[in-house]
DNA sequence: CGTTTGTTTAATAGACTTATTAAACCGTAT
DNA sequence: ATACGGTTTAATAAGTCTATTAAACAAACG
């Protein structure tokens, strides 16, 4: 029986090298044949350890995948905020989130369609937020609203454009990168000036 | 020699069968047998027409993509209009863009990191843009501005706004048809709410 | 009717992929 | 030392992929 434990040094390394590879090039473009010789070992040991090309990509993608979700709504911090600081802490955190694991993205939009099983994962996670922050912040937004500090605008309709331009940067940058000729440099004040740029964006479109 | 003609209906079927897989499925995904089977010929077909699976590609590549850019460019009838008709306009031209093209962005995110030939026509096709529309915007913005009719903010951090709205909405639309389990009516239902929303967002956020 | 020209197919070479198998290796415990 | 466990490798099966080649086919022309 396989050990669970992990303390395999081997199955770290395979596990580290076909995540930089998967997320790099995607699934298909992806051979054990490259994964071997990253990890500088024989192609027969990928298998030996985890079977199949496709048991290695499903272990790699939940367990990115639950991380990006967990870290996604862990948002404990924001109770105590009044409503434009809780906004403020949300929307910077998925900046931070994004900024930490930037291709997440673009291999759930990849991968994501060929792999049903995995669609229900996607789904139950989904499952764990609503309750709990979306009723509490919608709360705080109609408080605002009436009070006139907010102009009237759905929750949703502030949501989608906060998570469509972070998840944007981060999805698009590895073309605007190349496109712009940017360096090391110039790519971190993009980003650095996007991180407040974004949901300063947000909250000026939402006031009163 | 071969013609330039396109007049060969196996030719353009031959493009077309391409075109969908490729958009559906990446370059690395799509093989030259599942096109010919699409196309339904023989697979030494593509290779007498095409010579190489690449060549293929960047036929494709390169005409979706000069189509996709002249569309983005063409802007007339805005013109005469006032800056926010104007910005209306620009915006959801794009939209409608995006709607009409919706696996291109993804394409050129995929696809360009492999191929720096194709980041020369990029670069190319955008340096076309800049003095023409985006000098004239700007000197509209700073009259708004200077009129007090606009918050002052720089051009281009209302065009990234806009565009990442409108690029993620299509980018991200496969995962979210598959997690929310929605069918081609409320798939509908949303673009079109998003088509106004995301204008009227960045609208919201500019106003002094 | 036969030839020519462009199109299409069958066959196949050669490289690469995933996966399996048996043998080699190596440290540990008897 | 030796036998045993898990680990690693070499070898290889079986399949797919791109690309080429030669032959079959068909339509137009002399």
């Amino acid at each position: 029986m396989k050990e669970e434990k992990l303390n395999q040094p081997t199955e770290q390394a395979i596990l580290e090298a076909a995540e930089k590879l998967f997320l790099e090039k995607g699934f298909e473009a992806t051979s054990t044949t490259q994964i071997a010789k990253k990890v500088g070992c024989n192609q027969a040991l990928i298998h030996y350890y985890f079977r199949t090309k496709d048991n290695l990509f499903n272990t790699i993608f939940e367990q990115k995948f639950r991380y990006f979700f967990q870290q996604l709504f862990n948002i404990e911090g924001a109770k105590s905020m009044g409503f434009e600081d809780k906004i403020r802490h949300l929307i910077t955190s998925h900046f931070s989130l994004l900024e930490n694991n930037p291709q997440i993205p673009l291999l759930i939009i990849r991968e994501l369609s060929r792999r049903p099983e995995q669609v229900a994962l996607l789904r139950e996670k989904l499952r764990e937020l609503p309750e709990q922050l979306f009723a509490a912040l919608n709360d705080d937004l109609q408080a605002e609203i009436k009070a006139g500090r907010v102009r009237p605008v759905s929750l949703i309709d502030i949501m989608i454009p906060a998570i469509s331009m972070n998840v944007a940067l981060f999805v698009m940058m590895p073309v605007v990168e190349q496109v712009m000729q940017m360096d090391e440099g110039q790519k971190k004040n993009l980003i650095e000036h996007r991180r407040n740029a974004n949901v300063d964006f947000i909250l000026h479109s939402i006031r009163a």
